[in-house]
DNA sequence: GCGGCGATCCACT
DNA sequence: GTGGATCGCCGCC
């Protein structure tokens, strides 16, 4: 449905890797799977910035099948399984051979959210649960999973438009779960627009 | 309202 | 064999 609204892969290999996280609130993130679109504004983000970066999957340019990813130019997805049970979904930025990307840890729901309440909490009664307000919970929401791995970010299933300016309420903070990343772990890596419902 | 803990997979040591 | 870029539930204050 998506036309010139669609944000270009040259997006996001271009600048720094912080200043990106910081432009990505409020863009639109959006999945279409079996015919249903789901999305919202992005509300929270966080820079890992390897090879330096010890918070970083890709710390001092580790190469693996699951980091892979990382290396090449950006613009696609990084999904992967945590704990056992979640999948945490990053965007992948920079040059190739430049392991950086952002998580994103927030949406605000705007489209097809009987859908992603279904995806969350069944089929019934959920007024009061957050939807998509955390990592894990966002990539329910959204029906990401580690198959949309490498995915271009323009594509039919898996894209982000646009959005809105909201760079005046961004508050910088120290990433989430992270501290073992030694200096790295007070680094205020992390962009919050705090809003109410999502 | 808040802290502790179990769930459950897989990449990496 | 280990431990994580998490979440939700349960118990207690």
């Amino acid at each position: 449905m998506p036309s010139t609204q669609i944000i270009p892969l040259s997006y996001y290999q271009q600048n720094d890797t912080l200043t990106l996280a910081k432009d990505l609130i409020g863009r639109r993130l959006f999945t279409c799977i079996n015919g249903k679109i789901t999305g919202g504004t992005i509300v929270e983000t966080e820079a890992y910035i390897g090879p330096l970066d010890k918070a970083s999957h890709a710390i001092d340019g580790r190469r693996t099948k699951r980091t892979e990813i990382l290396f090449k130019s950006g613009g696609r997805a990084y999904a992967y399984l945590i704990y056992g049970l979640y999948t945490l979904f990053n965007v992948t930025t920079g040059k190739k051979d430049k392991p950086e990307c952002i998580l994103i840890r927030a949406i605000k729901p705007e489209t097809g959210i009987e859908t992603m309440k279904e995806r969350r909490f069944g089929n019934y009664n959920s007024t009061k649960k957050v939807i998509s307000d955390g990592p894990g919970r966002l990539t329910q929401a959204l029906a990401i999973d580690k198959s949309m791995y490498g995915l271009p970010l323009n594509s039919e299933v898996l894209w982000i438009e646009e959005g809105i300016d909201l760079s005046s309420q961004i508050v910088a903070t120290p990433r989430v779960g992270i501290d073992y990343a030694e200096e790295f772990a007070d680094k205020k890596w992390r962009f919050v627009v705090p809003v109410p419902g999502t």
